[in-house]
DNA sequence: CGCCTTATTTAATGACGTGATTTAACCTCC
DNA sequence: GGAGGTTAAATCACGTCATTAAATAAGGCG
C-alpha cells in the first residue's frame, strides 16, 4: 500500500537493466539519426563498451544498419548508424467525424500507403467504423506489399473518451458511442497488436514528436475542430489521468451560467470555441454550407471589415486566450500548441489577440514561460500520432517480431 | 534531442539497480510497517535472497530494525522488520500568512519538536522570515536535542510560486515577494540539507502521504485558505510543470468579465471562493474581525436561517463545484480532497451542494469516477508535508548520513 | 612505409539478482 | 524430551551485466 506515493518501478534484474540500457540507446538513435557509437556513448551516458556490445545487438537483428562513416580529423572514422527503416512497419488510423483514415509507415514514419473512408454524417455506428477499419488494414497491407507479420503494431486514434484497461471501452459523445468494446471488436478481425487512443491525444503525440513540440517537456496541445479537445504532456509523456479522461479541456467552464454546450453542462469553452459554437453564434452565416467553408467565409467577411464577424471573432479569441490561461495556470506549459482546422484557421489570424487575453487571464510568471504556436502538421496528424504509439512500444523493447524479418546472425 | 519524448532514465549501471532495489523495499517497508522478509519479497518482486541481502546491508546501517516475530503455523517464525525511527529526523516548516511554524520528526513522523513564531500582518520582509526559520530550525533542535548532523532534511512549505532550480527562488504574490533568492538566504545561516516548495503542494503531500489520499494515484488536493491553491497528483507524484508554477488552480477564469482579483485578472476562481473574497460579497460581515471567525459567522448565520448569507453560501457552493469540475475534466483524479481552513470549513457544511455542482459541470464518465473528500490532517498539515520532502529522498537512498549515526557492522 | 590519431572491440573485473541448497527456528507427536 | 516436520532465512554457485584498461582497427600524414 504505498505505490500512491512513488511511481511505477520495473522489477530490478541485471537483465531488465540491458532491457532498459537497449531501450535508451534506441530512442536516442531514433531522434537522431544517423548517429555513431561515439556519440550514443555520450547522449545515453553509456560506456562506449556497452554501446558497443548493444548495438552489435541491434545489428544482429536487422534492427540497426550501418550507413556510411564519417571522418574523425585524423583518426579512425566514426561509423555512422541508422535504424532499419524496413525492419518493421506501424499503421495508423484517424477515425475522424467526417471519414475514416488508415496510414502505413515505416520505421522512418515515411507513409508507404494510404487507405481513405469517408463516412456518412448520418453513419456513425459502431459495425460500419470497424468495418472500415479492418477494410483499411488489408487495404494498406496489400497496397504497400507487406506482411502481417511485420507489422509492430496499429495505432488508433478515435473521438470522444478512451477508457484503458484489460478491455478497451470507448464512450463517444459525438458519435453517440457508449461504452464500445473497441478493441475486443477489432480484434474480431485482425490479430494485429492494436493500440486505441482519444484522437486528441494522438493528434498531440504527433505534434511532440514531429511538430511544434519537439524538444518539449511539459506542453499542451489544442485540438479545436467542430468541438474542443487537447493533450496535456507533462515530463513527455500523455497525461492520462486514472480512466484516460482527462484532457476534457473543452467542457471547462469559462461563464457560470453561460451558453449551452451540447454536453449539456453550461459555459464550457466548446460552447464559445468550437466550430459549431462559433458559427452558431454568427447570425451571418449561410446554412447549408459545411463548417469549414463556413468558417472559413466567417474569417473572411471579418477580414472584409464585416462588423459582426468581426466581433464573433474578437469574442472568440477572447474565450479562446481564457481557455488558454486556464491551462498555463494549471500545467505550467514551456509551449501550447493550437491545433485542428479550426484551430489553425483561427490562429493564422487571431493569435496576437489570443496571445494578449491569456496573458490578461494567467499568473505573470506562469505566462513568460509560455510560447503559444500553431501545429505544424496539419490536421492530419491523428493517424500519424496514433501510428507513434506501437513505435513506442519497439522502442522500449517491448514488441518483438518474428524471427523470419531478422537476418541471421553472423 | 529525444528527452522531449521519454521520460527521464537514470544511468543504467548494475549499481544503480541495487540502489532502485534497495529504494523499492525502502518504500515498501515505510508504508507498510512492521513488514517481513517475505512479505517484502512478495511486494517488491525481489527474490527472497536478494530481500534478504539488500536488508542485511540496511540493517548493518542501522536503518532498519528486527523488532519480534510472528508465528507461522508451524514453521519457524517470520522476522518483523522496521525502519528505524532515530535513524535521522526531518523537519518541516510552514510559512504561512499569520505564522511561521518549524516541527521536528522522527522517520516515523512523530513529532518531537516544535516552535511557532505568530507574524506580525505587516511584517512578512524577507529577512524577517528567514530569521524566524532559523531561530525555529536551532529551536528545535535543541528542544529535541538532535544534533544536526542527524537531520536528513529541512522541508519548507511557502505560500507563492517556488521556482525549483539550481537556485530556488520564490515569487510571493500575497507577500509581495518577487523573486527571491530563498535558498542562498538560507543557506546563509545553516548548513542543513533544504527543500522548499509551495505550501499547497506540501499540504497536498500530507494528505496524500497520510490523510485522504492515500492510497490514489491520481488526485487533486484543493487549498482554501484566503486565497485559493492546489497540488495535483499524477501517477503519485506532484505536477509542476516546467517551472514548478503548475496547480495555481485558483486564478483559473470561472466567469470572463467577472469580479476582480487580487491578481489583476477578472474572473478568477479565488475571487469567488476565497475566504476574502466571500467575506467581500457578504454585506453583513461586521468589520474588524479576522477571517477565520468571520467566516465562521458567516456559516452561521447562515445555518440561522439568514437569507443573504444563504445566498452566499450557495453562490460559493456553486463557483466552487465549477472549480472542481475544471479539475475532473482536465485531470481525471480518482479523488479530489478539499482543505484548507476555509475549504473544510465550508465543505462541512456545502459538500453536497458543491458536489452537485461538479456534477452538472464534468463529463459523466470523469465525474463519476472521482470521489469529492474532506481533508483528514487539518490545516496544520503543511509543515508535515514539508517535512516528507527530506523524507522522500531518503526513502530514495540519495541522503547518506556521517557515520557517527550508523552502528558498527556486526 | 612507419608513426600518429581516433574509434571500436576485447579482456579482465567486480557487482548484482536468482534458483538451489543449507541452515535456523520453532512446532507437534510419540 | 527427542525425532520428524514445517516454514523462514542465509548461503552458494551461476549467469548476466556495465565498466575500466588494454588491445586492435582504420585512416591520415610525412
Amino acid at each position: 500500500m504505498w505505490e500512491h506515493v512513488t511511481p511505477e518501478r520495473r522489477r530490478g534484474t541485471v537483465r531488465d537493466l540491458r532491457r532498459d540500457n537497449r531501450s535508451v540507446l534506441l530512442w536516442s538513435l531514433y531522434f537522431d539519426q544517423p548517429s555513431t557509437r561515439q556519440e550514443l556513448s555520450r547522449t545515453t551516458g553509456l560506456s562506449p563498451a556497452s554501446v558497443s556490445n548493444v548495438v552489435r545487438e541491434l545489428i544482429d537483428e536487422d534492427i540497426v544498419h550501418e550507413a556510411g562513416a564519417v571522418d574523425s580529423d585524423g583518426g579512425r572514422p566514426r561509423v555512422l548508424l541508422r535504424i532499419n527503416q524496413d525492419h518493421g512497419y506501424v499503421i495508423g488510423v484517424d477515425v475522424g467525424e467526417t471519414r475514416v483514415r488508415v496510414e502505413l509507415f515505416d520505421l522512418a514514419m515515411t507513409e508507404r500507403a494510404t487507405a481513405d473512408y469517408p463516412l456518412d454524417p448520418r453513419e456513425h455506428g459502431v459495425t460500419t467504423i470497424v468495418d472500415r477499419i479492418l477494410e483499411g488494414l488489408s487495404a494498406v497491407l496489400a497496397d504497400a506489399g507487406v506482411g502481417p507479420s511485420a507489422i509492430l503494431g496499429v495505432g488508433i486514434g478515435v473521438p470522444g473518451v478512451v477508457e484503458q484497461g484489460d478491455e478497451v471501452i470507448v464512450h463517444g459523445q459525438t458519435y453517440g458511442w457508449d461504452a464500445v468494446p473497441l478493441g475486443r471488436l477489432l480484434r474480431a478481425g485482425t490479430d494485429l497488436p492494436l493500440h486505441i487512443d482519444n484522437g486528441a491525444k494522438t493528434m498531440g503525440r504527433a505534434e511532440m514528436w514531429f511538430g511544434a513540440g519537439r524538444g518539449a517537456q511539459h506542453a499542451v496541445v489544442c485540438l479545436i475542430g467542430s468541438g474542443v479537445g487537447a493533450s496535456v504532456i507533462a515530463h513527455g509523456r500523455t497525461h492520462r489521468g486514472s480512466t484516460s479522461s482527462a484532457g476534457e479541456w473543452g467542457h471547462t467552464t469559462v461563464v457560470v451560467g453561460g451558453r449551452e454546450c451540447r454536453c449539456g453542462a453550461q459555459g464550457c469553452l466548446e460552447a464559445y470555441v468550437g466550430a459549431e459554437a462559433i458559427l452558431d453564434r454568427y447570425a451571418g452565416a449561410p446554412p447549408g454550407q459545411d463548417e469549414e467553408s463556413a468558417l472559413a467565409a466567417l474569417l473572411d467577411a471579418a477580414a472584409n471589415g464585416a462588423g459582426e464577424a468581426e466581433s464573433v471573432l474578437e469574442e472568440t479569441a477572447l474565450y479562446l486566450g481564457v481557455g488558454l490561461s486556464d491551462l498555463i495556470n494549471l500545467f505550467n506549459p514551456e509551449r501550447i500548441i493550437l491545433g485542428g482546422w479550426a484551430g489553425l484557421l483561427l490562429g493564422e489570424r487571431l493569435l496576437p489577440r489570443i496571445r494578449d487575453a491569456a496573458r490578461r487571464h494567467s499568473l505573470r510568471h506562469a505566462f513568460s514561460e509560455t510560447s503559444i504556436e500553431l501545429g505544424r502538421l496539419g490536421p492530419e496528424a491523428v493517424a500519424l500520432g496514433a501510428a507513434t504509439l506501437p513505435i513506442e512500444r519497439f522502442l522500449n523493447g517491448e514488441t518483438v517480431l518474428p524471427v523470419e524479418h531478422r537476418r541471421s546472425a553472423g
